[in-house]
DNA sequence: GTTGTTATTAGCACTTGGTACTAATATCAG
DNA sequence: CTGATATTAGTACCAAGTGCTAATAACAAC
């Protein structure tokens, strides 16, 4: 073959799609030197769909996922159960970014992100603000720990807007982090934190 | 005018494709009614971008925040003056990327890595871990907002190995955010979070 | 009613980033 | 050398637009 084999530009083809896919074939062309073409015909045979319908399908996906009450790509962890106003249920896999490498501990905010997330998104409003919140952190959490947080309403105040949700993080069932939030929803327009 | 105001049609036509940007001027004069070049005209005097500028917008947005979250690094904000276990300064910027796009106002969580951080930073041991704290989000902040925040040293236990911290964020002079942290001064080995 | 203004519609050329297809070459292996 | 595979070129066509000009339509004011 030519610059390399037909496979292995295949197989790099694939690679930079999936890693950026707002590419376009001339772009893919030029980098590979090959025809426009050739590239189309590897889009083919890897069964790769067009521009356009990749970025549809990377915006529709942001879509779906939407819950009511926040983007799904403003929430720390992923969000696996939800019943708005009620309870929610996320996972959070901590990596090597998240923890201090002096001791591998875990930093503080990035538990804290996961729980404020989840405790945002099971507010059923146009948007929740964190008011006020206690929180501890019970257990040190380490890189490879996948952290399963629950958020549980536990009460209501229509006059002043402020809903409370109580926080509970667990790894393996042990509960490493408490917390109690209170939340303000917002009507139209937000006035807190 | 014909079936309603021009002005009537057009905050209408807002709306739908703010619910749904991937509607197409087609789909949006069959149900206005109108022609798809007075579906144009609108869409230029609003300035709202053709279809597909919406929809790579959309994708954008996703990907963009799949890399960010909470950034990785040691400190959020700039640490810019110190005295262990006295007293820390720091400058954080929030730029778009720390706010809901919904109202643009800053994600709780980045005010509290800001403050965790100089809470941890503060401490003169080798590290020191959060175990608990009590926070008030008192003011909304902005992007555009340089957040200061300062931590003080208010009391140590050497038994318990515990120090209390507190902390108070400001925007132009005006308190935004305030919380008290309870530290825990590791020796060697961490405990906490 | 005529005039002026704003609103709406139509039509055409052109753009991007493709698909679908045909046909001509190139390259390499046996 | 021959045949299979790979690559390139070229054409027609599509969606969903932009940009532009020009013709109507609707309504208000005088």
């Amino acid at each position: 073959m030519l610059r390399r084999t037909k496979k292995e530009r295949q197989r790099l083809l694939s690679e930079t799609i999936a890693e950026n896919p707002f590419v376009t074939d001339e772009q893919l062309a030029t980098r590979f030197q090959v025809s426009v073409q050739t590239i189309r015909l590897d889009r083919m045979e890897l069964a790769i769909p067009e521009l356009r319908e990749r970025i549809k399908d990377v915006a529709s996906k942001t879509y779906e996922n939407e819950v009511k009450s926040l983007p799904i790509d403003e929430i720390i962890g992923e969000i696996i159960d939800i019943e708005l106003d009620n309870r929610a249920l996320s996972i959070f896999d901590v990596k090597e970014e998240h923890v201090f490498q002096r001791n591998g501990i875990a930093r503080g905010h990035h538990l804290f992100a996961q729980a404020n997330s989840l405790a945002v998104a099971v507010i059923d409003d146009e948007l929740a603000l964190t008011v006020h919140s206690n929180i501890t952190f019970v257990k040190p959490v380490r890189a490879g720990d996948r952290v399963i947080t629950k958020a549980i309403v536990i009460g209501r105040d229509e006059n002043s807007h402020r809903t409370k949700v109580e926080l509970t993080s667990t790894v393996n069932g042990e509960t490493v982090f408490v917390g109690e939030f209170d939340m303000y929803r917002t009507k139209g327009e937000g006035e807190q934190q």
